[in-house]
DNA sequence: AGCACGCCGACT
DNA sequence: GTCGGCGTGCTC
């Protein structure tokens, strides 16, 4: 019965999610191209997976089962389909990891359709003048529901529906689709400078010469987004889509109100807080090209759009566009790609470039185009240095005398006063006095962060929690458990006790939960309502606070120890950031910054607002160590919940490693959380040459030893951090 | 990712 | 003696 003469006709069918594939299906009499969404058999189950091509033929035909339809869904643009191939290689992971990127949000379900009613083809039997009405009306041969048509008519519904019996009238269902407003080029022409003017003209004329990468740098005041908004503006003229990528969704909603002011309403927002049909929709929208302006993190890049023709990276030295899990990427590197693939520009916006950026724009790979602070705008503070070796806070304490001095003064003034700690919580450490015990987390390499709100000692990594005890856990001596260094409430505590009187109030992600809490506090803040503000990162952008004449910056040595490469360059731009922050309106302001080494080069550049000469001497360090830009690297995060066997794997990993001419091989060293949520941690470091093919050593080396059940391996390429 | 199969502790 | 714990492995 079975005549293996005949070709089974068969398609590759790839399945979003962490099954293998892709696998081959018979097209069960579908007419199918790569790109259409169907549903397919898999095991007991039907699942949805995007046709990739023509079968494999590595599976028998008498083993295929059948694709089982098409779903309703416009098919994934193939520029897409190459996308998602381009990226799998790209970051070493699973291409149906990738397709489940741009496949996450279609799914949200099949869209709402509602019944709406047409002229039919029948004469109904009998004719009334009401229906005579209705008749006359439909020979616009538009679709209507039921109430529309007795509106316009005049008659009541059962009128209509005696037409809808008598086949007069026919049913369509009809997509629920609210297509978005169309952004307006022309709604209000904002005010450039000739500055900016030469900067917008210059990002229009790109959109004529196919990809191009540019870097908008300038400082913050200085109009970058007005400037792009030009291009996108110009985009819109042309019919195209743009896209603009913004690290995070706390900065969507004041960004939003400003598209609004210049474009006349709200572009398509997308991010991971935009949920269920709301999503779909954006999806659809991208797909049929109505969604003209899509403003979204990381998430909207897998975004199907018809016509894409630019994309905008705002704060594009942001790491919270780097994703941390699943699929490991670096969604500015992917959106550099994206527009190279769809032969676009795209703009990377920053204050602070990244190194690699700015490196790229020095040597002329990307283009680079600067704004000029605008006049009359307060820029950077004057920034003072305050060195911890001589001017000590007393014991127990720590904000020093002349940050206290200028507190006082701030407060006398009426103005008000920024402190920044990039640290939740209490006190970092909780010490035993006696025997010097630490207390850690039972699961992970880290001590247990205090919090006195919620009296509880708590892992920032796995969220253990547990009441602070009242004698040392290791030798049993009472009340003997000290809280050692600072966390913001600490901060506030100190506050609180030097000026009673002062309104003092904690920003951190503790005390704030999602965007609105965090949005009415910074809005508090803005009106005037706080005195002292003590906050974490999460005040350090987003909002402008005109009565902020005074920023303090309790420990600018945070984050500087650690072998992590990068860590300079990211407390650049974030003490940059915080500085920033003081005197934007017309009050001059100042900001101290608390730290151990005011000699730093880092210290010395903020201070005398000098980024330029930051970067050329850092970028000069990595060149001389071969770091990124100048070389690759990949990290290999190796976990499992059994020691032995992980460290079996790993010892034979590292002797497994080919051999390659300029590509070195780092490890198995214990991962900077060396256990992590109870799992044990080890990691490999590869450090090549710029040119190396960094995915394809990484994808042959673990080819040849892929890692045993229990062991799960994480494949970071161009880390970051190398926690 | 699901969902089965499979081999060891507390229940009717 | 079964019900069910989740470890391991397969899905075209």
């Amino acid at each position: 019965m079975d005549d293996s003469r005949v070709t089974v006709q068969s398609v590759s069918v790839l399945l979003p999610g962490g099954a293998p594939g892709p696998f081959d299906y018979a097209k069960g009499g579908h007419d199918l191209k790569r790109g259409d969404v169907v549903a397919v058999p898999l095991g007991r189950r039907e699942v949805t997976g995007v046709v990739w091509g023509p079968g494999t033929g590595e599976v028998g035909h008498n083993r295929l089962k059948a694709v089982s339809g098409l779903l309703d869904l416009p098919p994934l643009p193939s520029l897409i389909c190459d996308f998602v191939d381009w990226m799998a290689g790209y970051t070493v992971s699973p291409k149906g990891n990738v397709l489940a990127l741009a496949l996450r949000s279609a799914e949200a379900g099949p869209q709402k359709t509602k019944l709406l009613f047409r002229r039919g083809a029948l004469e109904p039997a009998r004719m009334t003048p009401a229906r005579q009405k209705v008749l006359a009306v439909a020979s616009d041969g538009l679709a209507r529901s039921m109430a529309e048509w007795a509106e316009m008519a005049g008659v009541s519904t059962a009128t209509v529906k005696g037409l809808i019996d008598a086949g007069a009238l026919e049913g369509v269902e009809v997509p629920v689709f609210r297509a978005p407003p169309d952004p307006d080029p022309e709604h209000m022409h904002l005010q450039l400078s000739p500055a900016q003017r030469g900067v917008a003209d210059d990002l229009i004329a790109a959109l004529d010469s196919g990809f191009s990468a540019t870097l908008l740098d300038g400082v913050t005041g200085s109009g970058k987004t007005e400037t792009y908004f030009e291009a996108v503006a110009e985009v819109l003229r042309r019919g195209g889509q743009a896209l603009i990528l913004l690290p995070e969704i706390a900065l969507t909603h004041q960004f939003m109100d400003r598209f609004e002011a210049r474009f006349g309403c709200r572009p398509c927002e997308y991010h991971s807080d935009v949920k269920g049909p709301e999503r779909s929709r954006v999806w659809r929208a991208a797909s049929d090209g109505s969604a003209r302006v899509v403003v979204g993190a990381r998430s909207s890049l897998f975004l199907p759009y018809a016509d894409l023709k630019l994309i905008i990276v705002d704060e594009e030295h942001d790491s919270a566009f780097k994703q941390e899990e699943g699929v490991i990427y670096h969604a500015r590197d992917m959106a550099v790609m994206r527009a190279r693939m769809g032969d676009f520009p795209i703009v990377m916006a920053s204050a602070t470039p990244s190194l690699e950026t700015w490196v790229n724009a020095q040597h002329g790979r990307y283009r680079h185009l600067t704004l000029p602070a605008r006049f009359g705008v307060a820029v950077m503070p004057e920034v003072r240095l305050v060195d911890l070796r001589r001017d000590r806070p007393p014991s127990q304490r720590f904000l020093s005398p002349p940050l206290e001095a200028a507190i006082e003064e701030t407060l006398q003034r009426k103005e008000q006063t920024l402190l920044f700690l990039n640290r939740r919580g209490y006190a970092p450490l909780n010490i035993c006095h006696e025997c010097g015990h630490r207390i850690e987390c039972p699961n992970c390499s880290a001590w247990l962060v205090e919090h006195r709100f919620r009296s509880k000692l708590t892992c920032h990594h796995c969220g253990y929690e547990r009441p602070k005890p009242h004698a040392c856990p290791q030798c049993g001596t009472a009340n003997s458990i000290a809280s050692s260094g600072p966390g913001v409430e600490r901060i506030a505590e100190e506050v609180t006790h030097l000026w009673p009187e002062a309104r003092v109030a904690i920003a951190s992600s503790d005390v704030l939960h999602g965007p609105t809490q965090t949005q009415e506090a910074l809005a508090s803040m803005a009106e005037g309502g706080i005195d002292i503000l003590i906050g974490t990162q999460i005040v350090a952008k987003g909002h402008n606070f005109p009565n902020l004449t005074l920023v303090g910056v309790v420990d600018a040595d945070l984050g500087l120890s650690g072998g992590d490469p990068r860590a300079r360059e990211r407390t650049f731009q974030l003490l940059h950031q915080v500085a920033g922050r003081a005197g934007r309106a017309e009050k001059p302001g100042r900001a101290l910054l608390q730290t151990h080494q005011p000699e730093d080069r880092l210290m010395q550049a903020i201070a005398a607002g000098d980024r330029d000469a930051f970067l050329t001497l850092e970028a000069e360090d990595r060149e001389r160590l071969g770091f990124p830009p100048f070389g690759r690297f990949a990290a290999l995060i190796l976990s499992s919940a059994d020691e032995a066997l992980l460290e079996a794997y790993a010892r034979d990993l590292a002797a497994a490693a080919p051999l390659a001419e300029g590509c070195t091989v780092w490890g198995p060293a214990p991962a900077l959380m060396a256990r992590l949520r109870g799992r044990t941690r080890l990691r490999f470091l590869v450090k090549t040459q710029r040119n190396f093919r960094i995915q394809d050593f990484v994808r042959a080396w673990l080819a040849a030893l892929p890692p045993p059940g229990k062991v799960r391996l994480i494949v970071d390429i161009d880390p970051q951090s190398f926690l």
